[in-house]
DNA sequence: GAGATTGTTGAGCGAGTGCTCTACAATTTC
DNA sequence: GAAATTGTAGAGCACTCGCTCAACAATCTC
């Protein structure tokens, strides 16, 4: 069948996946990607198509990994509270030390494409329509567990979800852990109940 | 002293702004910007000295009128809440309606060009503190007037910092007045006393 | 091994980028 | 009005952009 591949794809991907999370879209050039993948352009084009292909591409690996682990640290969590704070202190973690302190690529590229993308829009609008359902899980077992306040449930999913957005924006300042360790608390003692 | 201008710089500058808000800085040519404000390229650099310039310039016009009004809303309303409430209802009504269907100036520019700019990052975190600094002292207010839950106070500040951010975030996705409604109504209750 | 097929290389394409500069137009001072 | 000064018009600069393609290298089938 040819001549075999002499890089690996997924280990490519996530190089360019990480060029695109520092730097967002338009600020990263196809010579920089070649560069950072040490690949020759035509070896890219092969293996993706065009620069927005490669980027829908670092997209859907972002989604997958970084992502869906987020999401499954809600969702496996004993308590619903528990997962919940669980979730924020290892956001905050990365926001200091890994590599959300670029934010998150989701977010990164929603600001700045979704005006001109609407394909894109899409799928940015499924990754937080999963996140607010996760959130939503979490809080109902919170509820049944007695952890909420009055008025507090599942419908106080999108809060969390713009919260969240926001720490990304707030992020890229690289404000230090206890200003967005604040946030979260701050959050969360809103969803509480009062007499603990 | 030679030839007068035969264009209005303010009025230049504010299409400037939009295009900026709308596209973002990267995106955003210079031959679109001559052409959006029916100027020659040599006008423009004998005005504001290079894209980047007129961008700084574009910035500081929005810090002034924009994001200045916003800010009045929160200071100059009667009651501490009643203040936050009228800044967040007129905040949704831009999303919906207004030029903040593009999100926020700031916020775009924060996401886009943070973490290459340094000087940029200056001037948004002078905006993140006013606006921190306007909240705590609506909160304050709040607070004296026994609006709040015990707990509550000008330390939430940063957290209506992040949940404004997260808005002008989730805003260019389009999603309609409820949704905003929404997120702004859940972060208050999480703020008010509970017994009314 | 021969022939076919696929991957890699790297020069280079047309288009577009931010920006400059000269020729010309308008307004000033004398 | 003459000279000086400033603004405008628009062609065009050097450069970078995303992307392509012909030549060569490596691996397949037979």
């Amino acid at each position: 069948m040819g001549r075999t591949r002499t890089f690996d794809v997924a280990e490519a991907l996530g190089v360019a996946l990480d060029t695109f999370w520092e730097r967002g879209y338009e600020a990263t050039s196809i010579q920089l990607l070649c560069e950072a993948m040490d690949l020759q352009p035509g070896s890219v084009y092969a293996a993706f198509g065009s620069k927005r292909g490669l980027f829908v591409a670092a997209l859907r690996s972002y989604a997958e990994t970084v992502s869906a682990e987020a999401v499954e640290r809600i969702n496996t969590a004993a308590g619903g509270l528990a997962g919940l704070r669980d979730y924020f202190a290892h956001l905050v973690d990365a926001m200091v030390d890994g590599r959300r302190r670029w934010g998150c690529l989701v977010t990164n590229s929603l600001v700045e494409l979704a005006e001109r993308d609407p394909e894109l829009t899409g799928m940015f609008e499924r990754h937080l329509a999963t996140l607010s359902t996760s959130f939503a899980g979490a809080l109902t077992r919170a509820r049944a567990a007695g952890e909420l306040r009055p008025g507090a449930g599942p419908e106080s999913a999108p809060l969390l979800v713009a919260v969240v957005q926001g720490m990304n924006v707030l992020a890229k300042t690289r404000p230090g852990r206890p200003a967005l360790q604040a946030i979260a608390d701050s959050a969360l003692a809103g969803l509480v109940s009062t007499q603990d």
